[in-house]
DNA sequence: CGGTATCCCGTAGGATACTG
DNA sequence: CAGTATCCTACGGGATACCG
């Protein structure tokens, strides 16, 4: 690796690299929670609807098949009556969620750092006299 | 912290959280390459526009408008002619990049992998007969 | 050089209803 | 329970033109 951190080439910054469509599924409002909310474990369909609130059921079928289609994510279905799937990461989910769980805890962090010394707005970066 | 990677208390799965939006824009197209391309120092405009090639004008002067609103992004403009602007991040905006660019790097690695052994469409599980 | 303004489109995303 | 189908809206994003 030439410097911290270490990007191969910097191939991202190109128009035609493969990896900026996938760094879009990954980094997608809701193909985050999804990844992170599968690292501590399988999960089913309705505990994964109600953990990650607010996505639709469409959003969440398309998320997970996309996933899945990537090899991100495994559906293990069981044919028994009432229906039993469960949804886990595959290796390569892991490997992508691991990196994802630091940047999602930033986040939070920096949220509520924000929110705790004064909440000024952000949309003026100066309070007007 | 309690589990391994340590998300505080996991409150990004609530609807209201405030990092949701944060998130958002981190992890926005182009948000992620601007933020990767300026954590090898300060650019200027010309030079963003340049390197993360297919971005339109429009776009980068709304994801760093809205990056220098929320801190991570410092603008720095001197009054010559010809007009001399700088953008850098802040130190939040370093944070952040930090967990930004292993996230980025694996993607180039993934996208890499699969192109090299077979080049399986993952649009479709399996190859159709 | 470093942007704004305007128009336009595709798709991410949401609400609701229905099904195996 | 675990989805699909359908309809609809909002916004991310692109192209082009123009301004200080």
């Amino acid at each position: 690796m030439s410097i911290a951190g270490g990007l191969p080439q910097g191939e991202v910054f190109s128009a035609d690299c493969p990896s900026r469509r996938l760094l879009g599924e990954v980094t997608s409002k809701w193909g985050v929670l999804v990844l992170v909310a599968l690292k501590d474990g399988p999960m089913r369909w309705s505990g994964l609807l109600r953990r990650i609130q607010g996505v639709s059921e469409k959003m969440l079928a398309r998320t997970l098949r996309s996933f899945e289609a990537e090899g991100l994510v495994l559906r293990d279905a069981r044919p028994v009556v009432p229906p039993h799937v469960e949804y886990s990461l595959t290796p390569a989910g892991r490997e992508v969620t691991e990196r994802l769980v630091p940047l999602v805890a930033w986040t939070e962090e920096h949220a509520a750092r924000a929110a705790a010394h004064g909440e000024r707005s952000p949309a003026g970066s100066g309070p007007r006299p």
